[in-house]
RNA sequence: GGAUGGAUUCCCGAGUGGCCAAAGGGGACAGACUGUAAAUCUGCUGCAAAUUGCUUCGGUGGUUCGAAUCCACCUCCAUCCA
């Protein structure tokens, strides 16, 4: 199977400017690709995992990638697809961010011998001349057909500032600027990337008169159609100080039965037969291709000690309501009063909740347990002795574990 | 620069002098049911020493016994005109 194939059956291809001749070029390891990466945040997320990942794939196959660090372009911010601005960020912070970017993706891809390269667009982004840049770029720019892009429609009414409307130029700068000096010929991303990447080939074939193509992946949406690798407190990190490799791990775990598959196809390295015969699971089944998913995917990203160590404690938790790595809380003296501490600010102090209002409910509405047993006062309280040694397992809901010790 | 409309709690959105910690919906959280799923039902959703008290309705000041609500100024946003 080719690579292109392989893809394809994946479901990772979204839209293609030219179809035969990509397949024709990355299939024998002719693409020399580049991928952009903006420095938004000191971590890369899931959304960018599955494009390393592709990058990883064609690599494999021959061609050569280039990850791109948006150093410059992080400067403008990407408003395709979203309704409102991003807040603008300092030159350190997007700097600091560059080099958290730097360090993660070499994890990924191997960066030895020229097999890959990693770039920033600082580098020829800063030095601009505007008026330089209005006469050699801006004029091959139709402001109607960029108005009538798909990425600018959520925007058309909330208002855009000229400050994003140029970022569309931008990235096409970038691919002219990779073209000529590297040889670039492919730009791959995300789907919300689509109009932005047509602007690179229609810059490159205005002024250089000479081919180039992008490619689109698919985003990653659940079947309710929202972009999946987000929770309520904000996007799942591969950093493991910001998203622990147990709370990825549970993450995944936790994916809807419609989603299962889909996932470990897009996301997984393992092979397609595989995962065709999971295809027919059903129902109870399907918890087995869930454990699978993230164990998976926690091994490509923490390592495989770690995969396996969140896989056992996932286990233990569920089963015993133990397990000997769940993270720990150490209470310190203040949080006692005559050497013993109630429910409430143990809750609080554990960080199970964010107040005592909330931690009282919690109690109330018979969500919290300590070993196994349902706390109905909200006044109980624990003496220190209990929580010396093993300490006790403080849980509020279903999934929230967190051993208190002294 | 001018005209008009607007800013309410996580989000949408009602409220135009006291009965307002603020309707309704969404989301989130918790319980039941389950398979660590979905759907459904129930509860809950500012903070706290908790039948009470405190802080909140873009910002600052003012009127009033009392302001999310009225007045002044300011900031930001949208639409139309230039």
């Amino acid at each position: 199977m080719t690579v292109f194939e392989e893809l394809k059956a994946r479901g990772l291809l979204a839209q293609l400017t030219d179809e035969e001749e990509i397949k024709e070029l990355i299939n024998n390891g002719k693409a020399t690709f580049y991928i952009g990466f903006d420095p938004t945040a000191d971590s890369l997320h899931v959304g960018h995992f599955m494009a390393l990942c592709l990058m990883k794939r064609l690599q494999m196959a021959g061609n050569k990638p280039i990850a791109l660090i948006g150093g410059g372009t992080g400067m403008i911010g990407d408003p395709s697809g979203r309704s409102d601005m991003r807040t603008m960020m300092t030159p350190e912070i997007i700097q600091h961010n560059c080099d958290c970017f730097k360090e993660q993706m070499s994890k990924f891809i191997d960066f030895s011998e020229g097999k890959a390269l990693m770039v920033n667009n600082a580098d020829w982004l800063m030095d601009l001349n505007y008026i330089e840049v209005l006469r050699e770029v801006g004029a091959h720019f139709s402001v109607n057909r960029m108005l009538t892009a798909e990425c600018y429609k959520q925007r058309m009414e909330k208002g855009l500032s000229f400050l994003e409307f140029n970022y569309m130029i931008m990235q096409s700068y970038d691919f002219y600027v990779l073209f000529q000096k590297y040889g670039c010929n492919m730009q791959f991303g995300g789907d919300d990337q689509w109009s932005n990447m047509l602007g690179g080939t229609e810059l490159i074939r205005r002024k250089l008169g000479k081919d180039a193509y992008a490619m689109t992946i698919t985003l990653l949406l659940n079947s309710e159609g929202k972009k999946m690798g987000k929770t309520q407190k904000g996007a799942v990190w591969l950093d493991p100080k910001k998203t622990t490799p147990f709370e990825f791990f549970q993450y995944w775990r936790n994916v809807a039965d419609a989603d299962v598959l889909k996932c470990i196809r897009m996301l997984t390295f393992l092979p397609l037969e595989q995962i065709d015969e999971m295809d027919h699971w059903e129902g109870s089944e399907l918890n087995k291709a869930k454990e699978i998913l993230a164990f998976e995917l926690t091994k490509l990203v923490h390592g495989e000690d770690e995969a396996n160590r969140a896989l056992e404690s996932a286990k233990a938790l569920f089963s015993s309501g133990n397990a000997a790595d769940m993270p720990a809380v150490k209470l310190s003296e203040e949080n006692f009063v005559d050497g013993t501490i109630d429910i409430l600010t143990m809750l609080v102090a554990s960080g199970l909740v964010a107040s005592r209002s909330e931690g009282r409910r919690a109690v109330e509405q018979g969500g919290v347990t300590v070993d196994g047993e349902k706390v109905t006062d909200i006044k109980a309280a624990y003496g220190k002795d209990r929580l010396t040694g093993e300490g006790i397992v403080l849980r509020r809901g279903k999934k929230n574990f967190k051993k208190i010790q002294v």
